[in-house]
DNA sequence: CCTTGGCACTCACCCGCGGCGAGTGCCAAC
DNA sequence: GTTGGCACTCGCCGCGGGTGAGTGCCAAGG
C-alpha cells in the first residue's frame, strides 16, 4: 500500500520529531535527510500518511507529527533495536555487579535504565510464583509463636508470624522444618501447594493444628505475596516532556503511583520478547501520552519478572529499546549468579 | 519589638498568602480579616515588617509575600497545631490497621500521609541500630555457603550471602546459632559488636575463619544497613506547586530521589518533638524553595525512624503539623501492637 | 502516472502599545 | 499612633500588525 519512499518519509518524520520535539515539515525533511526528491512530492505523501492515519498536524498549516499509528508502524517495521556500545555494555556490568543483595540489584538497575534512557525506570522483583523455594525456615519466638521465613532463588526473602493453637515443641519444629524443607526446595513456587497437600496428617494429633496453621500461612504467603512489589525511578526526567506541564505529567505521576496500575502495565506485555506500548494501546488513561517499553528477565532461560521504561511517545525507540534489553540482560545474570 | 498587631498583621499575611498564592496588599487584608485598622494604619505595619525581613515584595508596588524568616517566626510564635478532628482520627486509624507487613505498614503511612497532607510524604522505615534484635537465623544453602537472616522486633528482615572460607559442618551451625542467639537476641543492635566479639575464640580451630566471617559479615549488616531505607509517595501532588513548573518541580524531584539527600534532611530534625525546616534552611539547594516537616514515631517511648512531609514553604503549617503528628502517633501504635 | 516548481493562503508566534487596577509610599491632619 | 488623600509604579491583559514556516492546489514536464 506505502511505497518504499512513503515509508522512508515516516521514518524521517519520526527521527526529526523526536529530535526537535517540533513539528516537521516538508522542506526541512528534504534538507535534512536525503530523499532525492522535492518538498513538493514530499507534500504529496505526507498527505498520503495523513490520509492513512500516521501522522497528523497539531494545527492547520503547521509540520506534521507522528501519531500513535504512525509510531507503531515505526516500530513494528522500520526501527531496529540499536545495540549498545562495547563501552556502555562494560559500564552496566560494573555498575551492577557491585550489588549487595535483591534490593541493592533492583534498586542498581532502576537507577541505571533511568539515566541510560534519561526517562521514568520501572523494575519488578522477581517474581514469587515463577521463581522456586531455596529454603524456608520456621523459627521459634515464643513457646506458641512461631515465625516463617521463605528464601527464593532470587534472594528475595518473605516472613511471616504465626499464632499456634497449641504449643509446639522444639523437635516437632525440628521435624516438620525437615520434612517441609524436603519436600519443597529446590520447587517451583506454583508446585508448592500440591507438594505439601498431605503433610499434616503424618504429625502427632496434638501437633496437627499448629501444621496445618503454618502449611496454610505458606501457601498463603504465596498467594498473598504473587502480588508483586516493584521499584521506579527517575521521575525527575519527566520534566524534560513538554512544556504544557501540569496537564502532561500529573497523570503520569499518579499512575506510577499506582503500583497496581503499573504491574498491570508491565503483566500485559509477552512474556518473552520486548513489548512496546504506545499512547492509547495502554489501557490507563492517565499513561495515554506515554509509551512503555518493557521485556521479561530471568536468571535462567525463563522470565521472572519483567522490567521497562515509561516515557512520551515521542521518544527515541531504537535507543530505548536497546538499552531496556541490555538492562534486563545483564540483570538477568547477576540473578543467576546469586 | 513588634507590636501584638503587627504579628497580627504577618500572620493575616501568610494565612492569605497560603490561601490564594498571590501577594496580599494592604487593602484586601483589613477587608478580609477584622484587624480593626485601616489599609494605612497595615501598610505601615509591613513596611516595619519588610524592614525586619518577615515580608518581601516581589515587584515594587506589588502585595507582599512572607520570607523565610517570616515563616519561622509564624511557625515558632503565631501558629499552633491544628489537632485532627475526631473522625480523622478515625480514618487514620482505620487505614492503617488493615496493614500485614512491616512493608505495607509503611507503604500505608506514606499513602495517608500525603493524601492528608495533599503533598510529599517521606517514611523512613524503622531504624536498624535503635531496634533490638528478635532473632539471627543461619542456614546452609551448600557446603560451603551460608545464608545469614537477621529479624529485628519492629519485622524488618535482613539476608546476607556468606562464602565460607572452609566447610562448615550442620551440628557447628546448630552450635552458633544457638550461641548467637543466646547473646544477641532481644539486644539492641547497637551493643551487638560488643557481645559477639569474644565468640570466635571458643570455637574448634577448623570453624574459627568461618565464624569470623559470619561474624563480621553481620556486623557489616549492621552497620551498611544502618544506611536506611525509606519510602517516599505523593509526588503528583508536586505539580500543585506554581506554574512556572519545570524549574520549581524538578531540582525538587531530583532531591527527592536521592534517598541519601532525604535521609540527611530527616536525620537533622531533633529527635523528639516535630521539627519544621523551612526554605532555605534545608541544606540541600534543590529544596530550597520548599519546606519540610518532620517528628519521630517508634514502637515505645523512643523514635526509632522519622517521617515527614516535604511541600512548598507556602504551605498550611499548622494543618500539615496536625496531620503529621497524627500519623506518627497512629503508626507507633501500630508497630508497638505487632 | 508520478514529480516538480510556482503560487496564494493560513495561522501560530512575536512584539510593541495603551489602558486598567491593585498596591505602594508619603504627607498632612486628626 | 492612626487615618484619609494623592500621586506614582508597574505587572497584566487585550489588541493589531508583521513575519515566516508550512500547506494545498495546479499546471507543466518527464
Amino acid at each position: 500500500m506505502l511505497s518504499e519512499r512513503r515509508l522512508e518519509v515516516l521514518r524521517a518524520i519520526v527521527h526529526d520529531y523526536v529530535g526537535t520535539e517540533e513539528p516537521v515539515g516538508s522542506k526541512a525533511l528534504t534538507e535534512r535527510h536525503r530523499l532525492g526528491v522535492s518538498p513538493a512530492t514530499v507534500r504529496n505523501d505526507m498527505a498520503a500518511l495523513e490520509e492513512e492515519g500516521f501522522i497528523a498536524q497539531p494545527h492547520t498549516s503547521a509540520g506534521r507529527i507522528p501519531t500513535d499509528k504512525g509510531y507503531r508502524l515505526f516500530v513494528d517495521r522500520l526501527a531496529g533495536v540499536k545495540p549498545m556500545t562495547a563501552p556502555e555494555r562494560r559500564a552496566i556490568q560494573n555498575f551492577l555487579d557491585g550489588a549487595v543483595d535483591l534490593d541493592d540489584v533492583v534498586g542498581r538497575t532502576v537507577r541505571l535504565l533511568a539515566q541510560l534512557t534519561r526517562q521514568v525506570a520501572v523494575v519488578q522483583y522477581p517474581s514469587l510464583t515463577r521463581s522456586t523455594v531455596r529454603h524456608v525456615e520456621l523459627l521459634s519466638l515464643a513457646p506458641a509463636r512461631l515465625m516463617l521465613v521463605l528464601i527464593t532463588d532470587t534472594g528475595r526473602v518473605e516472613q511471616r508470624m504465626i499464632d499456634c493453637p497449641a504449643p509446639f515443641g522444639e523437635m516437632s519444629l525440628a521435624d516438620l522444618r525437615a520434612r517441609l524443607n524436603s519436600r519443597v526446595a529446590g520447587r517451583r513456587f506454583s508446585d508448592v501447594p500440591q507438594l505439601v497437600q498431605d503433610l499434616t496428617e503424618s504429625f502427632d494429633k496434638d501437633d496437627q493444628g499448629t501444621v496445618a496453621t503454618v502449611l496454610s500461612t505458606l501457601l498463603e504467603t504465596l498467594v498473598e505475596e504473587t502480588e508483586e512489589r516493584l521499584m521506579i525511578g527517575g521521575t525527575a526526567n519527566l520534566t524534560r516532556f513538554g512544556h504544557d506541564f501540569p496537564l502532561t505529567i500529573r497523570p503520569v505521576l499518579e499512575a506510577l503511583e499506582e503500583q497496581v496500575v503499573l504491574l498491570k502495565l508491565l503483566g500485559e506485555a509477552t512474556d518473552s520478547g520486548m513489548t512496546v506500548k504506545i499512547g492509547h494501546e495502554n489501557a490507563h488513561e492517565g499513561l495515554s501520552s506515554t509509551s512503555v517499553v518493557s521485556v521479561g528477565y530471568g536468571s535462567g532461560s525463563e522470565a521472572v519478572a519483567k522490567l521497562g521504561v515509561v516515557g512520551p511517545t515521542r521518544m527515541d525507540y531504537p535507543g530505548t529499546m536497546g538499552a531496556v534489553r541490555a538492562v534486563a540482560r545483564y540483570v538477568g545474570q547477576i540473578l543467576a549468579e546469586s
